[in-house]
RNA sequence: GAGGACGUAGGCAAAUCGGUUAAGCCGCCAGCCCUUCAAGCUGAAAAUUGCGGGUUCGAAUCCCGUCGUCCUCGCCA
């Protein structure tokens, strides 16, 4: 049988970064076997679902390479066959109709009221205990047929307990006795979640179902449901959470965007790097390897080699050199300095152009040069906007000057408002304007000056890139050019 | 409250599933590069493997207890 994995989110906000690695594990399970990878849509939530998130997912995966290999399925479009699954347990008996008015529900703190109301049924009310659960079929059809509303429940044995074997956690078991008559179709006819995931999994023939631990012990309710369907589950394989500093659960709503996976593409992170980084979160190969190709993951894959506790996410939005997990930062900027240049170049390419920065010759006249200035200056970037930002001087002359950067290494040194135009001049006179024999002129001229080199580079760096720091400043020069390298230490914009 | 999962340095994690001084990566710190730097190179600090017992010649690995964290318990998904 082939193997058919299923990355089921609900779209009811962005695409965070758990639900992105629980794409990831899926995906690279799929092509480790030689099986497919699906992508279904979980929309039963009319509430809270919306297209805009069914978007935001959609970007996501495919920002990550991770693209479903048969048409996406859109859950609340099988209502209709989750209800006949739940009907069709009914007339067999398997479930029951129960008459119990529909509670209001307390909106508030919903989570608090749920476990507040598992303690105080504690011991109280056993699982089994609900008055309609034994009504004989003539009393209920009586109920029903006198337009009583009702919702359907699966009804649980007595005595018994459920187990599988997860290909993560091992065997799982549970007891019959601490689990209650679950819903499976509410009042108004609406099919509930427990229902719909199994019967569209048994719909897409899913072999291994692939999720977040959070599901783990839900589990042992839709094996219920597959046992009364009479259809075998699939196998489980249960992924540790990805934890906010300090252990918490990642919230959309606590931690906001920093934990959205199209963050990070906004925030010129490599899909590659990105992915990469992911994959070593809550997984290991077991080796001294941290850079991974797509292919590489897939080929080394398993099961075994998921981790069993929680990892966490480091972030921290109040600090710009640690706003996101510095492994993660670490890992994008190791790819874009050590990663092919051709192969980065066109994810320059689209962050130049969107911050209008892109000019065609870059990829014709000027390709060689080009390139090399990107060479360059990709040697300290660890995101792809730092080639908009930090490398504006090189691609514009409307770039910003850091005040630290003009406080630090020009205005302390007031010597150099003069010297500098004047070494501009002696600039001029070199024809062959190369890493060589620019430093022969500025040596002399430091010499000359009797200043240290420092102050002259320092100084110069502040005046034609803006900046405080960067590449070598006679590579600077050499990539800049002649022309502009004078222009720049002539002018006096930065002074004022 | 009940059930479940888990606990190796600040973070990610390895340890052939009882066997010498508990890998590696990120981060932090220092030195070098003496033109900077969030780059590079080199190096250092940092874990009595949550804690307490037990079994054993020997335990991060097994057993018991204890503390802690997270998950689930809805006519949400």
């Amino acid at each position: 049988m082939t193997t058919r994995v299923r990355f089921a989110p609900s779209p009811t906000g962005y695409l965070h970064i758990g639900a992105a690695r629980a794409a990831l594990f899926n995906y690279l399970y799929a092509r480790n076997v030689g099986g497919k990878f699906l992508l279904r849509i979980e929309d039963t939530d009319l509430q809270r679902s919306t297209e805009e998130s069914t978007r935001s997912i959609l970007d996501g995966l495919k920002w990550l390479e991770l693209e479903p290999e048969e048409e996406i399925v859109f859950q609340s479009a099988n209502s209709e066959k989750h209800r006949q699954a739940a009907l069709k347990l009914l007339a067999e008996g398997k479930a029951y109709r129960d008459f119990t008015p529909k509670e209001k529900p307390s909106d508030a703190n919903i989570k608090e009221t749920i476990s507040e109301r598992a303690r105080q049924n504690q011991g109280e009310k056993s699982m089994r205990g609900n008055p309609y659960r034994d009504l004989s079929k003539e009393e209920s059809d009586a109920k029903a047929d006198a337009g009583e509303l009702f919702a359907i429940r699966l009804k649980i044995a007595e005595m018994g307990r459920t187990s599988f074997e997860d290909a993560v956690f091992g065997l799982q078991e549970r007891d019959y006795k601490e689990i209650e008559d679950l819903v499976l179709l509410r009042s108004d006819g609406h099919p509930l979640y427990n229902l719909a995931v199994v019967c569209d999994d048994i719909e897409m023939e899913i072999t291994d179902v692939i999720r977040g631990q959070d599901h783990l012990t839900n589990t042992h309710k839709q094996i219920l449901i597959y046992e009364a369907l009479g259809v075998k589950p699939p196998r489980f394989a249960h992924l540790p959470l990805i934890l906010a500093p300090g252990g918490k659960k990642l919230s959309k709503r606590i931690h906001g965007e920093i934990v959205s996976l199209t963050t990070y593409r906004d925030a010129g992170f490599l899909a590659a790097a990105f992915r990469n980084f992911l994959a070593l979160l809550g997984w290991s190969a077991g080796e001294e390897k941290e850079i991974y190709t797509l292919d590489e993951l897939v080929e080394k894959f398993s099961f075994e080699g998921i981790h069993h506790n929680n990892a966490t996410f480091n972030f921290d939005a109040n600090n710009p050199k640690h706003w996101t997990d510095d492994k993660a930062l670490w890992m994008n900027a190791e790819y874009i300095r050590t990663m092919p240049l051709e192969d980065l170049l066109p994810f320059v390419k689209v962050e130049l152009k969107s911050a209008k920065l892109w000019r065609d010759e870059y990829e014709d006249d000027d390709k060689a040069h080009f390139e090399q200035t990107i060479d360059l200056i990709r040697q300290r970037f660890f995101t792809l906007k730092d080639f908009s930002n930090q490398g504006r001087a090189f691609f514009s002359e409307d770039f910003d000057f850091d005040q630290a950067a003009i406080d630090k290494n020009l205005k302390k040194f007031p010597d150099l408002q003069t010297w500098l135009p004047e070494l501009a001049e002696r600039l001029e006179t070199i024809e062959d304007f190369t890493h060589d024999n620019i430093e022969q002129v500025i040596k002399q001229f430091t010499e000359e000056k009797q200043t240290k080199l420092g102050v002259i580079m320092n100084g110069a760096r502040a005046l034609l890139t803006g900046l405080a720091v960067g590449p070598s400043m006679l590579a600077v020069f050499e990539t800049l050019g002649k022309e502009k390298t004078i222009r720049r230490l002539r002018s006096q914009i930065a002074w004022n």
